[in-house]
Parts: C-alpha cells; sequence; structure tokens
DNA sequence: GCCTGTGAAGGATTTCACAGCC
DNA sequence: GGCTGTGAAATCCTTCACAGGC
C-alpha cells in the first residue's frame, strides 16, 4: 500500500462501501464503476482512481464483484473490527448520541460515559453507567478505548479534547462548536450542522448553486 | 463580486465568522491574518486569500477590524438575516434536532415538523406541533420555508428530499446515512457521524496520521 | 516595522483517454 | 463490447513572496 494517500480519498472509501453494503443486501454480485458512481453521484473515473491506491479489485469487461470489494474495503478502513469508543458529556446531545442506534451495528460500542454533573453521573445510559468526568483520566489508563466523543459545551471542549489526547486516545469525533486543536498524530472529525447551514445560506442567500 | 468563489472557501467562512464572534465577544477590536490563523489552525496566506474573493477588508500593518470584518462575513453568508426552516422526521434524532438550542441562536428558526407516525402527529415540540407529513407539500406551498433538514430513515429519505426539492426548497441539511441526489440547483450537507468514524479509524488501525 | 492583498509558483486532486484484458 | 487500471493532462487549491500602505 504506497504511502501517501491522500486524505480526501480515505474520505470517499466509507461512502463506497456504504454502497457496496446496499448492493449485497439487494443481491446484487457484481458492480462497475460507472454503475456505483451513478448510485452515489461520483465519476466511475474517481472510483477507479481511488480503488487503485489500495490495489487491483476489479475484472475487465465486468467490473468489481461486490462481496469481495465490500471485505477489502473494510479491510482497509479497519471497520471489520469492534471499536472501543467513549462518549464525554451526558447532556440531552450525548444522551441522544448514546441512545442513536447507528454506531453499534457498525461496531462502535460505547464503552463508557463521563460527566461532570452530579445529576446525571450513575445513571444508565444505554448499556453503561455514567461515570464522573474526574475519572476519566483513570478510566482510560486501565481500559482500552480507541475513539473518543465529545459532547459537551464549547468552552470545555477544547480541555476535554486535550485530556483524551493526553491519555493516548488518537481519534475523536467532536460535537462540540469549536475547531478543536490536536497533535498531527491524533485525528479528528466535527460534527457541526451550524456550519453546514451557514455554508449553504450563502447559495440560498444569492440563488447560485455550488460550483458555477 | 468574482464569480466562481470555491466552494472550499466558503465552507471556511463561517469557521471564520465563529472565531470573529468570539474575538468580539472578549472585546477584541482588531486580528490579524497570522492570529486569527493560529486560533483556527489554517495558513494566514489562506485566510488573506479567502477574504479576498470578496473585498478589501484589512488594512496594512493593523489587520482586521474584528467586528467589521464578522459583520461584513455575515452580510456574505447570509447569516445576518432569520431563515425558515422545517424539519421532517420527528423520531428519536428527530425530537433531538429540535429541542437542540444551537439552531435558534443563530438565526434557523424551525417553523413546522413533520412526522408519518401517528405517535407523534399533534405533540409539542419546541415551539411547534408535528404535522402529518402528507400535509407537508400543502404547508410549503402555502408558507415560505428556506431549509429543510431531514431526520427519516435511510429508507424513506431520498424521497424526502425530492419532496423538499420539489416543493420549491433549495438547502437541504440530511441527517440520514444516505448520499441524496439533489438537482444542481439545490445544496444538500450531510451529517453523518458513522461515515466519520468509519474514516478516522483507517489512520488509527495503521496509526498513521492523515496526511503523511 | 508590521501586515494586507495578490500575481505567480507550487502542489494536490480530478478527469481524460487509452492500452490491455475478459 | 465492456470495463479496469493508469500515466498524462487539466483543473483546482494552497502557499509563496513581495509591492504597497499604514
Amino acid at each position: 500500500m504506497p504511502l501517501e494517500i491522500p486524505e480526501v480519498v480515505i474520505n470517499r472509501l466509507p461512502v463506497y462501501a456504504r454502497a457496496l453494503s446496499e448492493l449485497e443486501a439487494r443481491g446484487e454480485s457484481v458492480v462497475s464503476s460507472q454503475a456505483l458512481g451513478e448510485l452515489l453521484d461520483v465519476t466511475p473515473a474517481q472510483i477507479r482512481k481511488d480503488l487503485s491506491y489500495f490495489g487491483r479489485f476489479g475484472k475487465q469487461g465486468r467490473g468489481y464483484n461486490v462481496p469481495g470489494l465490500l471485505t477489502k474495503l473494510r479491510e482497509i478502513l479497519g471497520i471489520d473490527r469492534q471499536w472501543r469508543v467513549c462518549l464525554v458529556g451526558v447532556g440531552r446531545l450525548g444522551q441522544a448520541i448514546a441512545e442513536y442506534g447507528g454506531f453499534g451495528p457498525q461496531g462502535f460500542v460505547v464503552v463508557a460515559a463521563f460527566d461532570a454533573s452530579g445529576a446525571v453521573v450513575g445513571t444508565r445510559l444505554g448499556d453503561v453507567v455514567v461515570r464522573h468526568a474526574d475519572s476519566l483520566d483513570e478510566f482510560l489508563k486501565a481500559n482500552r478505548v480507541d475513539i473518543g466523543i465529545v459532547a459537551v459545551p464549547a468552552n470545555e471542549a477544547q480541555r476535554v479534547v486535550d485530556r483524551l489526547v493526553a491519555s493516548g486516545i488518537h481519534a475523536i469525533l467532536n460535537y462540540a462548536p469549536i475547531m478543536a486543536h490536536v497533535p498531527r498524530d491524533v485525528v479528528i472529525r466535527h460534527i457541526d450542522p451550524v456550519l453546514a447551514m451557514q455554508s449553504m445560506t450563502f447559495y440560498i442567500s444569492r440563488h447560485v448553486p455550488p460550483g458555477e
């Protein structure tokens, strides 16, 4: 696997994987880059080029074997295993995240939740009991946790991120409305609906679609 | 305003605007591209270039006037006004979105909510009463709605998007885990925490940070 | 001296277009 | 005939570097 795969490519692979899951569920056994591209609004050349970073998965004249390519993509992305996740911040947002059923089936298991407020500490949330935020570092030292989800208010988010990083976490999903800083060996993704809305209003203010 | 502003640039402006709000709240009156860049992990040159698409807002030797630039950015983005939003899908996710307090203060007002299930139709949700999904098209014909938020299950999402588009909506925030198709004159943004997680696992699987 | 605004350079990503294979 | 894999070309985006103003 040649080093230096563009990050944009990595970000598209999960999209391909999801589409392949659907095709597999529908019983499709082969798909061409053309057909997959139509499904996803991506050019066939882009799909082929993206996949070519990792190997040669297709067959000329036929296309890609659906379950085969899906298995490959899952391996490449590392979504062929279980990942242990902790949630920090159990306000309304944190509760919604914990109760959201979308992570579990994809192999992301919430193994602990933390909050600083006595009101929620000790309550049950999904499969876990909410712990006090003071015990975060200790817990992370004693237990394997791969990914941290941050759902605390904006003014606490950077501090929480720093603590997660200091405890050895290398991947963070941040729901707080700040662009948190992390060292270069930590991946962070931001979920920020307000920013998404604010970039759309640019276009509807003028009624000019993006990209023209 | 020169035509053809790259979409990546538009996506960064809300980030700048948010940082400026904070600086303003802290009472800062001037900021250089250097200082703003440090706050946001962006190069100063990028900030200057981005802003230069829209005009000349800085003063040599000083930097940018914080409230002045913020006002300009708000105008450019169209976030200096109120936007009327409707929510489609009032399951757990939809409820969390409606009760999430982050949209209102930014000028996004939820004016209606819709669901197909008798269990929630008629219940109060924030400031609105949930209507039956059958009345969506009729409501959109009779009332100005600028942005649609989609929070229905994946298998219904494309249909809902199509109905919103058919009713003249040009901006959609999609929480469903599908890459919905829209015509070129409609903007759509996807909020997809699972995809975000799945792109991070690539890096932590190898312990190679993004971009090297 | 400090900092913006911006052409020009450099780098990254996407698309083209076609050889090669089923 | 259909479709992949891939160098090469084209496009898009970022960074450089400096003239010019405060």
